[in-house]
DNA sequence: TCTGGGGTCCTAGGACCC
DNA sequence: TCTGGGGTCCTAGGACCC
């Protein structure tokens, strides 16, 4: 989807259309009490001139999405809010409306689903279609379905992607990108060395900042570059699964299927905080925010079915460290309180003097509720005394008080 | 006044088991 | 005079993606 989360706002005021947006942040930039007094109905009509910009933002937010406008100043996501201030003040700011969000992904994606029921989910406003099998996929390369797909999309929520179409999925990523917003682009495999070749490693999907900087480092700029390398060199580079996967990437082989459907591996909460916490002398506060933190993941867990054996917690020190601890217990649990206790143990055994910027809880090793497996769980005696101690907490605790 | 939140996958080491 | 080999599970950290 082209600008997703900013396009969606643009739905409801239009009056924005052509102007740098960009939507993200920590706190509510749109005045509750203007949107009150205008109502929904009316937002259409609010004047341009009485939305929040970034000039005045204040918080540790970045950029989720920004228009295509905004980008003209430089502005790109996971850009810090304070920079992109810096580099278009002017712009205007409105934060990520989740449920609106989450509505528009349901519609785009059913509306794909009905046309070509082989999709995969790849986050919020991305996907991979298989049309193989579709009737009429094969038409014009393909071209025809595409544009089939985005007249559906478009009609039903007014909103634009761009489709790639190829022989696989690491090529149809790369395809899409060609030629956005609102555009259809087909690779076949005899293109390899015209279309992608020439493009920078980072295009790759799965070479991000680390590698892209290493292989810079080995002179090598393009995917034709890194295509002409030697396999055994790249994975005494890189290691064994990701030098095998880089060279193959590199010469457009991906045979990885369109994966339909997949369990989740884990849910997890986290939460900058607005200013930096110390664990003892902001006791109160972090115990609040720990515990809140506790009950989302567990109201995550139950509504979505699913019971977990090993909690987790994340700490980002004021530094940009991060600290993770684990721990499995014996059983199974969606609880709030039995998981408040597990990620209690995890705290006590990380490093408390440093400031605190983040907190978070994860809870993994997930099964689907009423499907835990019957037999007992053997512990580690590796840990033997924090699995004893998990062993009393989870005692402690009923299963499933919410549902008993 | 830098730098969100929710995920997946991989690696490497230690403990333990047979 | 040296001390297996394979496998699983758990943990911590890190790269990467949307």
């Amino acid at each position: 989807m082209d600008a997703f989360f900013a396009s969606v706002e643009l739905l409801r005021y239009p009056q924005l259309k052509g102007l740098p947006v960009v939507i993200g942040g920590g706190r509510r930039t749109v005045d509750e009490a203007l949107l009150a007094s205008h109502g929904e109905r009316a937002l259409r009509f609010i004047p341009v001139a009485e939305f929040p910009r970034l000039k005045d933002y204040v918080g540790r937010g970045v950029i989720t999405t920004a228009t295509y406008a905004a980008r003209q100043f430089g502005i790109g996501s996971a850009m810090g809010m304070m920079k992109a201030a810096r580099l278009c003040p002017q712009a205007i700011v409105l934060p990520v409306d989740f449920d609106e969000i989450r509505r528009f992904s349901r519609l785009f994606k059913s509306t794909i689903a009905e046309v070509a029921p082989l999709m995969q989910d790849r986050g919020i406003d991305e996907v991979y279609i298989d049309f193989t099998e579709v009737p009429g996929g094969q038409r014009d390369g393909g071209r025809a379905l595409a544009r089939l797909i985005q007249r559906a999309i478009f009609e039903k929520t007014g909103l634009t992607c761009s489709i790639g179409v190829a022989p696989n999925k690491l090529l149809a990523k790369m395809a899409s990108e060609f030629d956005k917003p609102n555009g259809i682009s087909i690779v076949h495999e005899a293109d390899l060395q015209t279309l992608i070749w020439p493009l920078n490693v980072r295009k790759i999907n799965g070479i991000g900042p680390k590698a892209g900087e290493k292989l810079a480092r080995l002179n090598v700029q393009t995917i034709g570059e890194l295509a002409a390398l030697d396999r055994q060199f790249l994975i005494s580079q890189f290691g064994k699964a990701s030098g095998a996967w880089m060279i193959d990437a590199a010469w457009g082989r991906d045979d990885s299927p369109v994966v339909t459907e997949s369990e989740p591996v884990s849910m997890s909460r986290e939460t900058t905080f607005e200013r930096d916490l110390h664990a003892a002398r902001d006791k109160a506060e972090l115990g609040a925010i720990f515990t809140r933190l506790c009950e989302q993941v567990a109201a995550d867990l139950q509504r979505k079915g699913y019971v977990a054996r090993t909690i987790g917690i994340k700490l980002r020190y004021d530094d940009f460290r991060i600290a993770t601890r684990d721990q499995t217990a014996p059983a199974y649990t969606a609880d709030a309180q039995a998981i408040r206790k597990m990620a209690g143990l995890c705290l006590k055994r990380v490093p408390l003097e440093q400031r605190l910027r983040l907190l978070g809880v994860r809870a993994s090793a997930l099964v689907k509720a009423g499907e835990e497996p019957i037999h007992e769980q053997k512990m580690p005696s590796a840990q033997s005394g924090r699995a004893q101690a998990a062993i009393e907490t989870i005692a402690n605790y009923p299963l499933f008080p919410s549902w008993s």
